[in-house]
DNA sequence: CACCAAGTAGACAGGTCTGTCTACTTGGTG
DNA sequence: CACCAAGTAGACAGACCTGTCTACTTGGTG
């Protein structure tokens, strides 16, 4: 079983009793984590869902926070793969980007970042989250500065990008996200 | 006392026991929401610092849903007010804009914004915050449209504020937020 | 003075949370 | 067969959460 699929579909799809114990539990905290919330899912839940008990979840992870860092570790793994070979496949261009991000606000299960949506609910007692969210999203402007050609447009679209995440976040549709976005992505391409 | 100043300082300085006890709880609220975050703010804490008892309390507000909701409102007349002064003060241009935010991510207690923050922690079970969000963000999009023009750019650069205010929460200086800023709403300003 | 609205303190119910622990089961291997 | 690692179920401690309630105080007004 892939750590990711094409579809950027929720990864406990495809758990069965056979996955090592670990795997349960950290794909269902991924699940759970990004869908309903880091501090709104509690062990008792994760546990039942992953079909663990809480024995052996302990036994795998010193305690939740132990868990968070591992879930974010994951999640870095899994979107980035993803979005890379999404832009690659819309031909790795400025539009690629726009056309994956978007490809990506249309997924069923779609809840924003998992990185900025951490740093809202953690950031202040848990600072590990704030530098693993810093260099996520560092490996995104990684990726897009071959494409755009420069360092500082780069970094500028990176900060777009986030706003639009959070804009299709908190919008029903990602139409004006997606269109904000588009008209940002043009702007650079003179 | 007015309910802002100039210097988006936190409210709750300012209050003495002759204060409302209504605005004891929401002034203290707002501090203690947007600083810790809601779900880390608890009842007790809360009229403990607000100096009321928990009977005063629940005389005002009905349950701390209702409370969350008066925060959001009280934030939105307030920082929007704030905003709208700062950027009449730097000139009313696309600058004007940046030094605006650029002022505010360098205020003491700058803690990202107040509605992004509590989309993330509680848009999914209470959709009221999702909306209250998208009226305060469509107010700041109403707010520099005529300074930029044209709604289409306006749309972008709203969405670029959220990014950077995301950018200046989770790195520990605001430096790489202001330059991407800038360097986007320059490329608006042809 | 008598009254009452609005405040105080804080116990309590009923629920949730994380993390520890005991006792039992099960499957694979020497 | 004997053993052991790794699993299960779930009780429990101790803390915290929201919201209700009783009992008391205090300041202003008819």
């Amino acid at each position: 079983m892939s750590v990711y699929n094409d579809t950027m579909q929720l990864l406990s799809i495809g758990i069965s009793s056979s996955t090592p114990a670990r795997d349960k539990i950290l794909f269902t905290a991924h699940d759970l984590f990004y869908q309903n919330g880091i501090r709104a899912t509690g062990i008792d839940r994760l546990i039942k869902d992953a079909q663990v008990s809480k024995r052996t979840f302990y036994r795998y992870f010193p305690s939740k926070e132990g868990l968070i860092i591992e879930y974010l570790k994951l999640r870095h793994r899994n979107w980035l793969a993803w979005f890379s070979a999404r832009i690659g496949h819309y031909g790795s261009t400025s539009l690629a980007i726009s056309h994956a991000i978007n490809e990506w606000f249309a997924c069923d299960g779609f809840r924003g970042c998992a990185f900025l949506n951490s740093v809202g609910e953690l950031g202040e007692e848990m600072p590990a989250v704030n530098e693993i969210t810093r260099r996520h999203k560092q490996s995104v402007v990684d990726l897009i500065h071959p494409i755009v050609g420069c360092k500082a447009k780069a970094n500028a679209i990176g900060v777009a990008i986030d706003g639009a995440i959070l804009r299709a976040q908190f919008d029903s549709t990602s139409e004006y996200a997606e269109k904000a976005f588009e008209y940002l992505i043009n702007q650079f391409a003179e």
